[in-house]
DNA sequence: TTGATTCCCCAAAACGTTTTGGACGTCAAG
DNA sequence: CTTGACGTCCAAAACGTTTTGGGGAATCAA
């Protein structure tokens, strides 16, 4: 309950020298300062976060909106990442928090609580999608944001994105070079950037290979999408001999309908992601993933330097693709 | 940019009239309230959310510290759980974000951070240890908080948990009556309540029936640490014939070590948490998981009493465990 | 001695609300 | 005509900071 008006008293001061002296301007002599910070230090003040707002018209909180979707950001990175970001946000001073979207409100609707309520100085978008309203929004009404994935928004943001193109592209060249013909594609909403970017790279390399690229199917990107897909893939008059899958998690769906269904473990699986889960599933999943550690830093740069007012061309960012090898994409040729 | 003394001045009316009208209050006459409504909307009008904090003396805020350890809240239910706690919040006028525990903060010194920047007007507490320091500080603040699962704090607080005594007690019964004698138990760090009270169930059942309880091996809370714990396990010279799981996540784990290791497949397994991953194991995992629909109302209203004042005696809900049958309980009688 | 410079410090003005404690009419009852 | 009640509205005081724009006392150079 204390606040600086008492503080100041006590310590005979004026406020005016007592916030200045907390804040480490060099007009207040050292010797004050110190006196000041030790009085504060000992009374346990804290400034009252409120009214520094109110008179610094800055929020120091950057959001991020958790969509409540099925087929959440799975804790791995997206955890490490966040926690790396705020630890380097906090250093600027920056306070990171994730909102959950509550029952009965959409992502857009909160943008606006904490846009409008003046909240937040930035946000974080994750899980873009190709038509994204919440980046419209955030646009239109100025608020410096980075999203995690691209959009195909007219007007550039900033962003941090694999390149899942190249992977989902190169993966199946991968599966052809090993000798598959026929390669299918589990498929994510296509509203999702990730999940568009990545059937394309897919059905790009069927198209260069010049095989036939019909062999995909869509499913909710979590495991019983992915169960549902590959049943149906499955049950097709000429039914696939290896899969790319758009989510580790899909992947993990696919691989039960595999055991389910007869000659189903001859069948190779890849998917993207790099779930910790991925290790322990039978056979354990080989997946891809963004390069690049530490991307919690780079969030947090990008965010700060949106801030500032950087324009977004230079803050952009598509990280290469890396797979992970493990069984799912040969067990045809260990069989063999 | 608009603020309240500008709306004022273009309607020709107080601000207190302006404030009291969007309120509303039954002391300004309908027709203004409606005139002023208008025009707030019409103009967009927010009120700062700082400025009104700062005077209302509450911050309108919710925070869950987001533990950083490794075994993470598993997105499924808890998320579900947290959308619908902050619909109900939002109700009244709370809004829920979730705080994720910078790199190189603990989660005190986050709870510190919020509490002295009076920032929470109440805290969720996730992941609680049976000495937590967490919940220490916010009874000695004597800031509102439920936690999500109980603690050994000689002080009651308002809790919400499943009975994972009850559970564990029970489903090493079951494993007895199903004939097995050997009901080894993966353990989770005894420093977090729910994992101790697990154990302790199985413990308690494997005494009753007068078996020894020292097919034990504890790991960290994930697939790897079921994973090792499971092999030390299967190691010994008297291996187990059923695994109870402290987690899905560790049983998962398990499987794996199973799977591996000769003879493993007709070992029997149950877990607890249900998460959604479960049925896609191989085998489908059997699980438990506390009853009861839409916890986050319940968290949320829980929540809402501790802010109002009511004693913590009469704030703590413990909740039945059901089980959630699926395959991997009952593969030694499939295969016998 | 005077004027400039430097070093500390401070009073007061924001920041944008909500709430307190009335003021001013109007109207019906006494 | 007075009185009290009632319906509307408002000025001013909080809430706790940070920042602006100096003020006074040394110190220093001329």
């Amino acid at each position: 309950m204390s606040n600086i008006k008492q503080l100041a008293k006590a310590l005979g001061l004026s406020i005016t020298t007592v916030s200045r002296a907390l804040d480490g301007y060099p007009d207040v002599s050292a010797a004050t300062r110190e006196r000041v910070r030790l009085a504060a230090e000992k009374a346990g003040y804290h400034p009252n976060a409120w009214a520094r707002r109110l008179r610094k018209q800055r929020a120091e909180l950057v959001a991020v909106p958790l969509p409540s979707d099925p087929g959440h950001i799975g804790p791995p990175h997206f955890l490490d990442m966040l926690t790396g970001c705020a630890e380097h946000l906090a250093n600027a001073g920056l306070n990171l928090v994730i909102a959950p979207v509550p029952r009965g409100e959409s992502e857009l609707e909160l943008c606006q609580r904490f846009v409008d309520g003046r909240r937040v100085d930035a946000m974080l978008l994750v899980r873009t999608r190709r038509q994204d309203e919440r980046v419209e929004f955030l646009q239109s009404r100025g608020i410096p944001f980075v999203t995690n994935g691209r959009t195909e928004s007219p007007v550039p943001h900033p962003f941090i994105d694999g390149d899942g193109f190249a992977g989902f592209h190169r993966a199946t060249m991968r599966f052809h070079a090993a000798g598959h013909r026929r390669i299918g594609h589990i498929a994510g909403p296509q509203e999702y950037y990730f999940a568009h970017v990545r059937r394309c790279g897919w059905q790009a390399a069927m198209e260069e290979l010049g095989l036939d690229a019909d062999l995909c199917a869509e499913g909710v990107p979590i495991e019983q999408g992915g169960y549902r897909a590959a049943l149906e893939l499955l049950g097709r008059p000429d039914r696939p001999t290896a899969l790319v899958c758009a989510t580790d998690e899909m992947a993990i769906g696919a691989l039960r309908a595999l055991r389910e269904v007869g000659g189903g473990a001859a069948v190779d699986v890849v998917a993207h992601d790099d779930l910790p889960m991925g290790a322990f599933t039978s056979p354990p999943l080989s997946t891809m993933r963004m390069t690049g550690e530490n991307l919690g830093a780079n969030f947090a740069s990008l965010l700060l330097r949106a801030i500032a007012g950087e324009p977004a061309e230079t803050l952009q960012e598509l990280h290469g693709i890396e797979f992970v090898d493990r069984e799912s994409h040969r067990r045809s040729a260990l069989t063999r």
